[in-house]
RNA sequence: GGUCCUGUGGCCGAGCGGCUAGGCUCAGCUCUGCAAAAGCUGCUACAGCGGUUCGAAUCCGCUCGGGACCUCCA
């Protein structure tokens, strides 16, 4: 299978062409969330993100296994493998059991992910789920000297593993200074090196998610569970590895290092990270309490919305700037963003009446080189949705007799716009705009019969009245030479 | 302090050596009973100062802003 994909890999910074490791085949690996809260819309960019590189990998005519864990144990809060787990904290705050919250946020997760239209991964495994080979992988990075043991804690150990490989290749540091900048090992510490991290935790007596292990009752760390489900479900060695850029330099960088110590072998061939979601220019994180969650985006119910967005709007939205650099949120921005979607997504409507001629003073074809070429060119949705604009414009321009199209390019331009904006983009119509309702469409037809016939007398100040009424809720009514249409406005 | 990213027209946001995206806003025009929609036209920008080049928003240097990671976070 050819194709012309170039992809930013973080590994080397520069944009490489895609060859998958097995022909016509992608394993793509992306960290999903932590299911101890809320999913907040910054979490929702980087899955959108990664939901569009999908799409359009499975548009190009790959086979894909894709990948995405659910993180339901192991996630300590405050300094590194040390604090409460995150789990067992909020179980006790909101009076239920840790998995209890686990199945409340995963819920949640699943609602919000199907609200943005996000395509399901093929696997979503959970940590709870593969305890067995996390263990088994400890025991093999123990077996390779890689980690050792501390009163029922394991530890990897960073300096020795940086003798053999680079630990810090991902994000471009050295040890040393990665060394220079962190706190000073107490006495009391157990770990031996600075950048020591956990791949397994002693549980305290009081912990309910604990298993058992060749160094007693515990529970994996954080980044444990990524190296051994990937490797699982997709091989030691797999084509895409994907996350937010915050996770770059701690997760990451000791995924890679827990599975070269475990296989030998580089886990990743493209790592690819996406960027931050700002609000006034700064980073939107639980921590500063600047986020919004997807619900209240939709209701418009937070100081910081002047209104409700519809999700496909928002996801629109995103798509307008390029997955790698930060997105700053504004209302202004996105009702800019709300009113082009709409005019793209009428065009689409128009698409399907349009009358064809016997010539083309168009070249679609050329069109649909660009979008392609933009995608090639590292998922590049900006520039796409520019060129279905210009498809917009086009079809636009044909409905108003001033361009000319023949049935055949009709026909590509059809499959070219539904193939991006739905297949691709991984846009749809929203409920209101749909045809389900045929009860209202039949009232509809009535009541814009009974207008003309009003305007045809020239009873203007009764068909405006009409008109008037029905744009308070929200049915607004256009009329053109031939007939009159209508549409439910947001 | 270390490793990086970034500064584009009223707003958002691509481009990253020559052909000066796109969306939204605003003004004018065409169409129209009016309105809306649509189309056309205009407002034509690259933080500042130097340098490289026939040519720079794009490369290099400096200055000034903004941000990320290095501590849990997508």
């Amino acid at each position: 299978m050819d194709n012309n994909l170039f992809i930013f890999n973080t590994l080397t910074r520069t944009k490489e062409k895609f060859e998958p490791i097995s022909k016509g085949l992608v394993g793509l690996y992306v960290c999903g969330p932590t299911v101890y809260s809320d999913v907040h819309l910054g979490n929702c960019r980087t899955f959108i993100s990664f939901d569009l590189i999908y799409r359009y990998l499975l548009y190009l005519g790959f086979k894909i296994r894709y990948v995405r864990n659910i993180t339901d144990a192991g996630h300590l809060e405050g300094d590194r493998d040390e604090g409460d787990d995150k789990f067992e904290k909020k179980a006790r705050l909101e009076q239920l059991e840790p998995m209890e919250i686990v199945q409340k946020y995963t819920i949640g997760f699943h609602d919000v992910m199907r609200a943005f239209n996000n395509m399901p991964p093929n696997i979503e495994p959970t940590a709870t789920g593969h305890i067995c080979e996390q263990i088994e992988m400890i025991k093999q990075i123990i077996e390779n000297k890689f980690a050792y043991e501390v009163n029922g804690t394991v530890y990897f150990d960073v300096e020795k593993y940086n003798k053999e490989f680079s630990y810090g290749m991902l994000t471009n540091r050295l040890l040393d200074d990665l060394i220079a900048n962190t706190r000073e090992l107490s006495g009391q510490d157990e770990k031996r090196g600075r950048l020591d991290f956990a791949l397994w935790i002693k549980a305290k007596p009081e912990q309910i998610m604990r298993w058992p292990s060749p160094w007693g009752w515990g529970f994996p760390g954080w980044h444990i569970e990524c190296s051994a489900m990937s490797s699982k479900y997709l091989g030691d060695t797999f084509d895409i590895h994907g996350g937010g850029m915050d996770l770059q330099a701690t997760h990451h960088t000791n995924e890679i290092a827990q599975s070269q110590a475990c296989n030998h072998k580089a886990p990743v061939k493209y790592w690819m990270h996406t960027n931050m979601l700002t609000v006034n220019g700064v980073r939107m994180s639980k921590t500063a309490g600047n986020g919004f969650l997807p619900g209240e985006l939709f209701t418009g119910e937070h100081p910081l919305l002047e209104k409700g967005y519809s999700p496909m709007a928002v996801r629109f939205f995103m798509m307008q700037t390029h997955y790698r650099s930060t997105l700053d949120f504004s209302n202004e921005a996105l009702q800019a963003s709300e009113k082009g979607y709409a005019r793209l997504m009428a065009s689409l409507k128009t698409l399907d009446s349009l009358k064809p001629s016997d010539t083309s003073n168009l070249n679609i074809k050329e069109i649909e080189k660009k979008c392609m070429d933009a995608m090639n060119d590292d998922f590049n949705t900006p520039i796409l949705i520019a060129c279905l604009f210009d498809c917009a414009r086009i079809i636009n321009s044909v409905n108003d007799n001033k361009e000319k199209i023949t049935i055949e390019d009709i026909a590509i331009l059809k499959k070219l716009m539904h193939g991006f904006i739905f297949d691709v983009l991984g846009l749809k119509q929203e409920a209101f705009e749909s045809n389900s309702n045929k009860v209202l469409h039949g009232v509809m037809e009535i009541i814009l019969d009974i207008r003309n016939e009003i305007k045809l007398k020239k009873d203007f100040i009764a068909s405006d009245k009409l008109r008037n009424d029905l744009s308070k809720i929200n049915i607004s009514i256009k009329d053109t030479k031939e007939t009159t249409i209508w549409s439910v406005e947001q």
